[in-house]
RNA sequence: GGCGGCGUAGCUCAGCGGUAGAGCAGGGGAAUCAUAAUCCCUUGGUCGGGUGUUCAAGUCACCCCGCCGCUACCA
């Protein structure tokens, strides 16, 4: 059964910040379980190249758009890279196969009647590439107006292109009501729908005052308004036009994750777009929130804009991924701070994950010469430990189904601290003198607690967990969900056990 | 202005009609296999304020206060 999901596609007129990488992992984690699940996965990420503040930062810098647009997109692929995110493809709008799918969109939207010639004027900052109301505006002593976003703004009257999205309205609106889990988190939902009950507008799709984008077919004129452009990405990585390829079989998307702020053009135009295409709509939008960064705003005036590199080269790619996943619940904001990262890596990973392998591998090596024992007669406890590790992966399975990333993290450290619990109990150690076969017996319950705990967390901290699976004996293609029923083979020789995680001691000063 | 959300332990949050919960932080104890990690116990809240419904209300209704989101706009 095959899996599709998508991360936007990244807008170059900046480097890649802390919160690129966060749609991506997150992406990341999401395909990767499904992969482990057995699904036929694509995971598709890229650049969203076109525009006029592209076109204005490459001027900016002495660059034609094209050179501009290489080099920054190959920043967000080189960013992909050193994060382990496994997209399948990566796709660029500047690239042919892009801009011809897009043509063929904008020319089957055309021939179904719903892009017309009109006009639009109004005031319209080129920064946000969008137009704004009046009354929305800051009037500055100076006579400049500036938008709600800081963004000035100019009087702008140009012939356009507009996409009937008024007719859209009550098909949107049945859509949210057929199918309840469109949009996610709940609250973005109805405000998608309170936003189409206020009315949709025709939506301007042409811009005839710059000329970095994707001609308008038939009036060269024009270039396509961004936003039809970007989204339409999604299907052009398919092959559309065409739909016969190999890849088409993965429309309809099962999962757009966005960050918030461009929730309302892929949960409103983006169907709206489909629709009038004739085409199947996603599945499921969802949201994500936004970081502060030591409980300020990010930002490139305040200098505070986080490098994820930069953190990854400080404290190592896991941590960093199971900190962003777990610090906060998905789809809502969190703070970012170094101070926490550390408390995550050294109670969670390092204490409570990290140590249990640890002393529960080097019990095995010291006292069964490091050969994994055979199970034993399970005792109550044998069975209770056993039996919440075996839940696990349905348990993740669902939480990883409604994006509630951090809920599925919480849920393997329920387990986790069990197994803790669990060995202090049966003190292994002591059994060691009175009863070795029983010793033997609770360190394989906690052998294969580590290894379903090690095997469900891979989506997550994919390079740490396969060592911890290395260590634990589990071979290379015994490690996706479906072979937690295959039992390990007993006295496999295990490794000398080493740490996976260890503590962060901060540096004296 | 309209619509919606939130306000529960020092911190982050769960609970959404039936004797106040988790994680972290704090305190005490146990253990010593392990990355001085772990385990057990424990301090701590008049659940933003008020009124009402109910045998029973963080939990429902209404009002107020304070935050936040979406959206609209006036002489």
């Amino acid at each position: 059964m095959q899996f599709y999901v998508t991360t936007p596609i990244f807008y170059v007129n900046g480097s890649p910040h802390i919160g690129h990488a966060y749609t991506a992992i997150a992406a990341d984690v999401i395909a990767r379980f499904h992969r482990l699940d057995g699904r036929d996965v694509h995971f598709l990420s890229g650049t969203d190249e076109h525009g006029q503040k592209v076109e204005k930062a490459a001027r900016d810098v002495g660059l034609e758009p094209q050179a501009f647009t290489d080099r920054v997109s190959a920043e967000f692929r080189t960013m992909l890279a050193r994060l382990e995110v496994s997209n399948d493809d990566f796709i660029r709008t500047t690239e042919p196969r892009h801009k011809q799918g897009a043509t063929a969109l904008w020319t089957q939207l055309a021939a179904n009647g719903d892009i017309y010639l009109g006009h639009y004027e109004g005031w319209y900052a080129v920064r946000d590439e969008d137009f704004y109301a009046e009354a929305d505006l800051t009037t500055h002593p100076d006579g400049t107006r500036t938008a709600p976003t800081g963004a000035p703004v100019e009087w702008v009257r140009e012939p356009n292109y507009l996409f009937r999205l008024s007719a859209f309205q009550d098909r949107l609106l049945a859509h949210y009501e057929t199918c309840p889990d469109f949009v996610g988190p709940a609250g973005k939902r109805n405000e998608m729908i309170s936003f189409i009950r206020g009315g949709l507008h025709d939506l301007s799709v042409s811009r005839s005052s710059f000329r970095w984008g994707i001609p308008v077919p038939g009036d060269s004129d024009h270039v396509m308004y961004v936003w039809l452009d970007a989204l339409a990405n999604y299907v052009t990585a398919l092959g559309y036009p065409d739909r016969t390829g190999p890849l088409w079989r993965f429309w309809p998307a099962d999962l757009h994750l966005v960050g918030k702020d461009i929730q309302r053009f892929h949960a409103v135009y983006w169907p709206a777009f489909l629709m009038a295409a004739g085409l199947p709509v996603p599945r499921r939008i969802f949201a994500h929130g936004w970081w502060t960064i030591e409980g300020a705003k990010m930002s490139k005036s305040v200098g505070n804009v986080v490098d994820p590199l930069a953190l990854v080269d400080t404290y190592g790619l896991d941590p960093v991924r199971y900190f962003l996943l777990r610090e906060v619940p998905f789809g809502g904001d969190g703070d970012f701070s170094a101070r926490a990262l550390v408390g995550r890596m050294n109670v969670d990973l390092a204490n409570d994950l990290g140590n249990l392998a640890q002393r529960s591998l080097s019990l095995i090596a010291k006292n069964l010469s490091g050969l994994l024992p055979e199970p034993g007669p399970p005792s109550e406890e044998d069975r209770a430990l056993l039996g919440m590790a075996a839940a696990l992966p349905a348990r993740l399975r669902e939480h990883v189904g409604r994006q509630a990333l951090g809920d599925a993290l919480e849920e393997t450290w329920r387990v986790i601290r069990a197994a803790n619990a669990y060995i202090d109990h049966q003190a292994p150690w002591a059994l060691r003198r009175t009863d070795p076969a029983r010793m033997a017996a609770v360190l394989r319950v906690l052998a294969d607690t580590i290894r379903v705990v090690a095997t469900v967390l891979q989506p997550f901290m994919p390079g740490s967990m396969a060592r911890m699976l290395d260590q634990l004996g589990v071979p290379e293609g015994e490690r996706d969900l479906s072979a937690l029923d295959r039992p390990l083979a007993a006295a496999t020789a295990l490794p000398p056990p080493q740490g996976v995680f260890p503590r962060w001691v901060e540096e004296a000063a």
